[in-house]
RNA sequence: UCCCGAGUAGCUCAGCUGGUAGAGCAGGUGACUGUUAAUCACCGGGUCGGGGGUUCGAGUCCCUCCUCGGGAGCCA
């Protein structure tokens, strides 16, 4: 007799199988009754007429609990009233691993006790779903780079001082080095990279001390860092087109019964569709103001002024060329407007804002360097990244994708948290 | 860090101008031959987040601390 997974069932019609999990819910009305049985892969009911089984069996299936692992024999049946489709006929029944009281009932709970049982809320037919979706997102997103002859690098995770802001660093002892940082980019390396393989992508946890209480901003979040020797900013934003409008139609494509147990409608996600519209941020700032925000030319775009102004496109928007002063160090100035850098946002419609920052790179070693000790940032530390600009420096560029944003929007979640298994916050480090 | 809001049964919540605690679900027992968060009846279940204060009397009013949620800034 064969031992089969539920999504395997529809080819064991009419025959007996096992099948293992676990007791999603139980249901009896004295003569006839019913258990739900979930493995990973999907639902299956089981059904037991008091009459058919014997005593021993009635007695087993009255003391099953949610949660409770067993093994359950019985004839496969198509039925059209069973989740999932088919029934089992059940023939016997195993208890492999016993659950009492499981924390987690059918019935409503709040966020912050969901979250402290994450480990067992997992279980749940939405967090599995959302599981699946980010699967294939990541899957997606090696596939695109794969195809188009990308080199993935791993970045280190622990660094030295470089990247950002000091102030948003998690630190740690290094051995007689002294402190030690957690990466919250891996981009820096990732153009020491595409210097050597030409187009590379790095992907991988990254960290940001942040005290960020927000539903777009985990702590430890997932980002993939693409950089392609000489490429330029309009380069830059087509493959980023090209890129998201890939991996969103992954998901709707292959996910879509995933994406409907979330109840996502995907008619947005369909429309998501290279090329994207562009506007320069003093575009956008103009058009924002007679939008009704009082945003002024040379501060960053709130999340506000986002949602507003990707609320006037049915796809996903880029904003490109931002003030300096705002941007990260390593941006290369516009040469047609030096208040400016080379640099983009792609913000996510439906409120969810900006999934993807980019830009070309600084590659003249002078504006570099002025940029780093205007930032007063350590040039020391730099002095590896410097070299790049020092032995055959090169146009190039590159971005960063927040996965966990990227996901939230796909499944339409309302908080990035659920789009991680174990989600890092300030205040919670549990499970 | 700042601005709001919330902590009452295992969970989700109600509890009025102060008078010593309530529902649904979960759990237990029983009934029911097709249930889909099954339904129905009965039963058990509480240091009202901690500390302090006002009062004859505090879940309720005041102070303080803690925890959590939402938002801002910053970013992906």
């Amino acid at each position: 007799m064969a031992t089969v997974r539920i999504s395997e069932l529809g080819e064991f019609v009419g025959q007996q199988v096992t099948v293992r999990g676990w007791v999603v819910t139980t249901r009896s009305s004295g003569k006839i009754a019913f258990l739900v049985l979930r493995d990973g892969t999907g639902l299956v009911q089981g059904v037991l007429a008091r009459k058919e089984v014997d005593d021993a069996l009635w007695e087993r299936f009255a003391g099953l609990t949610q949660e409770t692992a067993l093994a359950v024999t019985g004839t496969v049946r198509a039925d059209a009233r069973a989740p999932g489709g088919f029934e089992l006929t059940l023939t016997d029944l195993a208890v492999t691993g016993p659950s009492t009281d499981f924390p987690i009932t059918p019935k409503e709970h709040g966020t912050s006790y969901l979250f402290e049982h994450r480990h067992l809320w997992l279980r749940s037919r939405r967090q599995v779903a959302i599981a699946r979706v980010r699967h294939e997102v990541v899957q997606a997103i090696r596939d695109f780079f794969y195809a188009r002859d990308f080199v993935l690098v791993d970045t280190p995770i622990l660094t030295g001082s470089i990247g950002e802001e000091a102030g948003n660093l998690f630190s740690t002892d290094y051995f007689d080095l002294g402190k030690a940082y957690l990466g919250q980019t891996g981009q820096l390396y990732g153009e020491a990279a595409a210097a050597a393989l030409g187009r590379i992508y790095c992907f991988g946890p990254t960290f940001r001390a942040e005290k960020s209480k927000t539903r777009r901003h985990l702590t430890e979040f997932w980002m993939v860092e693409p950089e392609v020797a000489f490429n330029d900013s309009d380069d830059n934003m087509r493959l980023q087109e090209d890129f998201v409008s890939y991996v969103v139609g992954r998901a709707v494509e292959r996910r879509g019964a995933e994406l409907r147990e979330l109840e996502r409608d995907t008619s947005p996600l369909e429309r998501v569709q290279a090329p994207f519209p562009r506007i320069s941020y003093t575009d956008a700032v103009a058009k924002l103001n007679t939008l009704g925000s009082d945003i002024t030319w040379g501060r960053d775009l709130g999340g506000d002024d986002e949602t507003l102004l990707a609320r006037e496109y049915d796809r996903p928007v880029f904003v490109f060329n931002y003030p300096r002063e705002v941007k990260a160090f390593y941006m290369k100035e516009n040469p047609d407007d030096p208040r400016t850098v080379l640099g983009n946002d792609c913000l996510a419609p439906e409120g969810y804002g900006e999934i993807i920052g980019g830009s070309q790179r600084e590659d003249d070693y002078d504006r570099l360097l002025a940029r780093i000790v205007a930032q007063g940032l350590d040039p020391q530390a730099y002095g590896w990244y410097l070299d790049l600009r020092r032995y055959g420096t090169f146009v190039h560029s590159g971005f960063g994708l927040g996965l966990e944003r990227t996901v939230a929007w796909i499944c339409g979640l309302s908080h990035i948290r659920e789009a991680i298994a174990f989600p890092r916050q300030i205040h919670r480090l549990f499970p």
